[in-house]
DNA sequence: TGACGATCTTAACTTGGGTTAAGAATATAG
DNA sequence: CTATATTCTTAACCCAAGTTAAGATCGTCA
């Protein structure tokens, strides 16, 4: 399969587009590499791609004015959409750093484009609407995660609904992602090999 | 101004509503009143509703099971949409219960009525995404609250920038809102007098 | 006004994460 | 295969929030 035939394949399964709506869309993807520590967007950059994931993993992440270390937000890996989603569609500076944690491969489609096909067509418009509801749920599922879990349950759950994150990050990176630091996840690890 | 001029024009300033795509659905909009402590949307209920608030405020809170108590996620106050926003887009059960915390007063379009309304008119589909980012900027506000401030901080912030909140809301549901124990809101207080 | 219920604060103790720094384990490159 | 860098764990101490229960304050209504 050759890497739109992927992407096509995908964006069907996401949001129903099928082959004559995907090839409107054909002219105006292109395909980018990313090295390991390699920035997809940066702070106080306005993100102006969607991103699709043909192959590696990103993090999203923020910088602590005070503590001054990161801490991250989201991660993002094959299959996926990739983008600084509130910076993407109002068009604003990004409060993130978006970098890929590994060689990566990208498929990505410019706001421009993305915005004239949303007018040409409704199945494109529907995939608009899908990125919204998949950000939403995103967004909904950390601040659920951090309001309503304690660290070790958030833990358990990355370990449960996201293997392929847990086996390919280093644990510092994932300590950052569960809100603690480094020896706070150590301690976690300890206390549960008992259970 | 009659409630359905109030509606209308906070739904032109919130989406650029006019007048004629206004009257498309002067038909669907109903009034209802609440009394404090009753409910807009029960937990394992699908939230059939978006609701305009006239007047009046709302919590949005989820019971944990261990420890069952509940937790404040969300305010909605006077010219606010109140939704149970993911169980009202793809009609599922919600994990939530929204109960009214005054007597409140609520113009409200059945789903179905709005998905007609996106159907007819730009306007309203317009009207549909910029719901769909006030959600997620409500979400992602509250996960990165959690992600980045300190319980004081987040306290600090709330008087800040919800003071209409602040005043009208017991302090034992600011401090489920805040994520902590009515005690520990108690001293954060204490400690912030010499400041 | 006085009494009751609701709300808020305080105290004493426990618990778990933060911090810092050292050392162990693991990868990676030469 | 060793040297080096990276990653992970551990220890010791500190501090803030959790927990529980008691008491103070505030509101409301008979």
């Amino acid at each position: 399969m050759t890497e739109t035939q992927i992407l096509n394949y995908a964006l069907n399964q996401f949001a129903g587009i099928d082959a004559q709506a995907f090839d409107l869309s054909l002219p105006y993807w292109e395909k980018k590499t990313y090295g390991k520590g390699q920035f997809y967007n940066e702070y106080k950059n306005v993100c102006k791609y969607l991103g699709f994931i043909l192959d590696g993993v990103f993090r999203t992440y923020y910088i602590d004015d005070e503590s001054a270390d990161e801490k991250n937000v989201f991660f993002f890996s094959k299959n996926q959409v990739v983008v600084a989603y509130k910076s993407f569609v109002t068009q604003t500076p990004c409060s993130y750093y978006t970098e890929s944690m590994t060689e990566s491969t990208v498929l990505y489609i410019h706001v421009n484009h993305l915005n004239e096909l949303y007018a040409k067509s409704h199945h494109w418009e529907r995939f608009g609407r899908l990125v919204a509801e998949t950000a939403f749920n995103l967004a909904m599922n950390r601040a659920e995660e951090f309001m309503f879990r304690t660290p070790e349950q958030r833990y358990l759950e990355l370990i449960r609904n996201h293997p392929d994150i847990f086996n390919n990050v280093p644990l510092y990176h994932i300590a950052s992602y569960l809100g603690i630091q480094a020896p706070s996840l150590s301690r976690i690890r300890k206390r549960m090999v008992g259970k």
